[in-house]
DNA sequence: ATTTCATATGAATGATTGTTCATATGTTCA
DNA sequence: TGAACATATGAACAATCATTCATATGAAAT
C-alpha cells in the first residue's frame, strides 16, 4: 500500500491560502515573466517615461510596448498619466522595484 | 516630426542590465507565474515535502508534480534529498519566500 | 529475481500568449 | 476642419507551455 501522509500535511493544509488568492499570485507573476516586461519596468525604475522613448529604447515597436503597458497596468504595476498628446508611465508602487530586486539577487547569487 | 527623447534616455540607458541578465530575470520570474508551482512553493513553505504527499495536497497527478517539480530545481527555486524510495523536496533559499512574500503584499494592497 | 512503491521522463495535445499589421482614438496646431 | 503626432486596440499567427498518458528508472522488501 502507498505511504501516508496525513500527519505531514495536517498543519501545512491548514496553512494553504485560499486557491482563488494563489491563482492571483501567480497570475501577478506571469506579468513578471516575460523579458520585454521586465525591460520596460527596468526602464522605469527611476523616472516616468513616454511610451516612444520607452519603445526607442527597448527596441521594440510601440504596438508591442503599448500591449504589454496594459498588461502592467491590469496588474497595477504601472500608472500613467497624459500631458497632451503624450502619455507618461511610471512605476505603480515600491512592490515592483523589490520584486525586481529579490529575483535579481537570486540569479546573482547561483 | 515626432519628438525627441534623447535626454530623458541618455541617463535610464546606461543603467540597463545586459540583455541576458534581463532574460534570465523574465525566466526566473516565468517559474512563479503558475498556481501549480506556486502551490508546490507555498506547500514547501514551512517543511520539506515528497513528490506524493505534495500532489496529493494541491490535487494533481504525480505526474504533473513531478513535471513542475523539475522546473523548480532547474530554476535553484526548490532543492531535494533521497530517503529510501522517497525524495522529500524543500525550498532552496530565503528569496522564494520573500519573492511571494512581496507579491502576496502586492496583491492584497490593491 | 521479481514484485511493489516512489519518482522521472518523453511525446502529444490543447490552451495561453507575445508580436505584427492595420486601423482606431484622442490631442494639438495651423 | 484637417493634418500630424502619440497612443491604443482587435484580429491573426507563431511560439511557448502545462497537463495527460504511457512507460522508464530506481530502491526496498519478500
Amino acid at each position: 500500500m502507498p505511504h501516508n501522509h496525513d500527519e505531514a500535511l495536517k498543519h501545512v493544509k491548514s496553512e494553504m491560502p485560499a486557491d482563488e488568492l494563489l491563482q492571483d499570485l501567480g497570475d501577478l507573476f506571469k506579468v513578471f515573466g516575460d523579458t520585454t516586461r521586465i525591460k520596460i519596468m527596468y526602464a522605469l525604475h527611476e523616472d516616468e517615461l513616454c511610451v516612444c522613448a520607452i519603445a526607442e529604447l527597448i527596441g521594440m515597436t510601440q504596438s508591442a510596448v503599448s500591449h504589454q503597458l496594459k498588461a502592467l497596468k491590469n496588474a497595477n504595476l504601472v500608472a500613467s498619466r497624459r500631458e497632451g498628446k503624450t502619455i507618461y508611465y511610471r512605476l505603480s508602487d515600491e512592490h515592483v522595484k523589490s520584486i525586481i530586486a529579490q529575483g535579481f539577487e537570486h540569479i546573482t547569487e547561483n
